[in-house]
DNA sequence: ATAACAATTAAACGATTGCTTAATTGTTGA
DNA sequence: TCAACAATTAAGCAATCGTTTAATTGTTAT
């Protein structure tokens, strides 16, 4: 990219040279598609107050534990939440890493702009 | 969601308490769904930074302008981009509002995460 | 051993998403 | 008026995604 159809601001040809890589936008859309399904989020939401098992999970967002599952094993793949085996059970929450912790402070800021309580 | 399987986490009761409403995951998480696609951040950061026209945009991103409008559509029914028609091009920039301030600070917290200058 | 239970995996599906091509609207300048 | 151009819209399509059902693995207790 360095040739534009128009030039009505000086202002763009300047900022495509600070354009981060195609990968980065790749890496960051992706941080951001872990929570843009209405589902994950919750889990998310929750894993990030407390430790539960699948089936708790699954009960306190009222959905099959295969889905939840899926969508546990999701979160994991992308390092935000962890697990800890114990007995029969699978517990899982939000993993202590800096990544963890933005994503959480970034989600708290948008529940808090949708103006609720939180 | 009142009863939980199994009661090995006092926290979650209580935590369950103070779940917000399902549509509030839906708007958070729809939200989030904005920026989760490659092309529509590079869009949005673009405009961020500055204001074009859509074939500007089209170039920069690498994309046919269809698919630009498709997103800047998206965006703009989201209230984080405006629109101003200037002769035959219709300019498009970030929206002068507490959402899009809050979400162009998000986008530049995850990329700084990705540790690229930015 | 086996029965009960928690969790994961796999296959199948329906729905959504993002892009392409083609057609359409609207504006400017010849 | 007409030709060129910017932008949007519409239809169609491939790919991805989230859920369901069913089967499987692994653990505990009888």
């Amino acid at each position: 990219m360095q040739k534009l159809p128009h030039l009505h601001n000086e202002n763009t040809l300047e900022l495509l040279r600070t354009k981060p890589e195609d990968e980065v936008f790749a890496n960051v859309s992706a941080t951001f598609g872990l929570i843009s399904d209405a589902t994950r989020l919750e889990i998310l939401w929750l894993l990030c107050h407390t430790e539960e098992c699948v089936m708790n999970i699954a009960a306190a967002v009222d959905m099959s534990s295969p889905a939840v599952s899926h969508h546990l094993r999701i979160l994991k793949g992308a390092g935000l939440i962890i697990s800890r085996k114990e007995g029969k059970e699978v517990y899982y929450t939000l993993a202590d890493t800096d990544e963890a912790a933005l994503v959480h402070k970034i989600v708290d800021a948008v529940f808090d702009m949708n103006c609720n309580l939180n």
